[in-house]
DNA sequence: AGCATAAAGTTGAACGTTCAATCAACACCC
DNA sequence: GGGTGTTGATTGAACGTTCAACTTTATGCT
């Protein structure tokens, strides 16, 4: 039930809403799972790194600075130097000092990398297609895009 | 480019979709954080083992068998097991055998776990409302719900 | 009944993420 | 121009999830 409650008053979700709420967890998870199951089983890549590799594959040069990777994919500096360290062991990328800021690091992909990536990416967009854009109504997933992109930006620089 | 391309030739995505995609994918991604973050600063709690409490909060004598836990929150049961494992050690949830099956066992809300369930709600459906609701546009918010409740159908017993 | 198979749950190791601490380079500024 | 604070990046430990075994109990078949 709504109204003062707690520390400081509560703005409890009516009937719809939580259904919603539901719908979507289990969504999202049901949906992160079998991407993440199909890279990883296909092509021995975990989704944080296939994302990684595509907005490599993007950039000038190939290469981003870490910071930006971090910023751009919405995750912390520690998990992309752990990221990028393990994709570098697999000579997937290659990781140089940054020439106009010592105190930076900028991450390429190789040859050999961005020929992992276009094997990965049928496998990945083939899932994005089958699971989420085929189920859906394309208004619908205009709203989808609408409402996330919304969310991202109300929260976007918190990370405390 | 579409067309005649890979193992089994792939349905790419024009620009909207991609547009879609990527507003879906950081938005999810900074959302469960944040929920994630705020639970776990606040309550001690992970948003896996709020959703757990929930689940058996509502649930006839507030206890739910572990592989049911594990089938409506799309988790694993070793996961299912390791979490269950902890929040009996914190007192939040106790074990027992079920009686009509010799294999089955049986989880249940305990009264101290019910309390710091209640409290930790506040801080959750403050962020669900917040980050999402708030953002939404209500005919928007729906249009999520059955987007994300069809891919969950979609992909609901699969797990390979 | 008796054997094979499946389902429920657990276990421990491997892996990936988080968190706090650390170090180096840059920026400011008085 | 030498502190003071900030930013970029890394490190290692702690934590949580996954994965592949494994145990136990139930089910199905003939």
């Amino acid at each position: 039930m709504p109204s003062t409650d707690a520390p400081t008053d509560t703005p409890w979700l009516d009937a719809a809403q939580q259904g919603v709420w539901r719908s979507f967890l289990g969504g999202v998870t049901v949906l992160m799972d079998q991407l993440d199951r199909d890279l990883r089983t296909q092509h021995d890549l975990s989704m944080a790194e296939y994302e990684i590799l595509v907005r490599l594959s993007e950039a000038p040069d190939r290469s981003i600075r870490m910071a930006e990777l971090a910023a751009a994919l919405a995750h912390s500096r520690s998990r992309i130097t752990h990221t990028i360290a393990r994709l570098e062991r697999d000579g997937i990328v290659e990781r140089f000092q940054c020439s106009s800021d010592g105190r930076g690091v900028t991450a390429r992909l190789t040859d050999h990398g961005f020929t992992v990536l276009e094997r990965a990416a049928h496998t990945h967009v083939r899932g994005v297609h089958d699971y989420l854009v085929a189920q859906a109504d394309p208004a619908d997933l205009a709203a989808v895009g609408r409402v996330l992109e919304s969310v991202r930006r109300g929260l976007e620089g918190r990370h405390f």
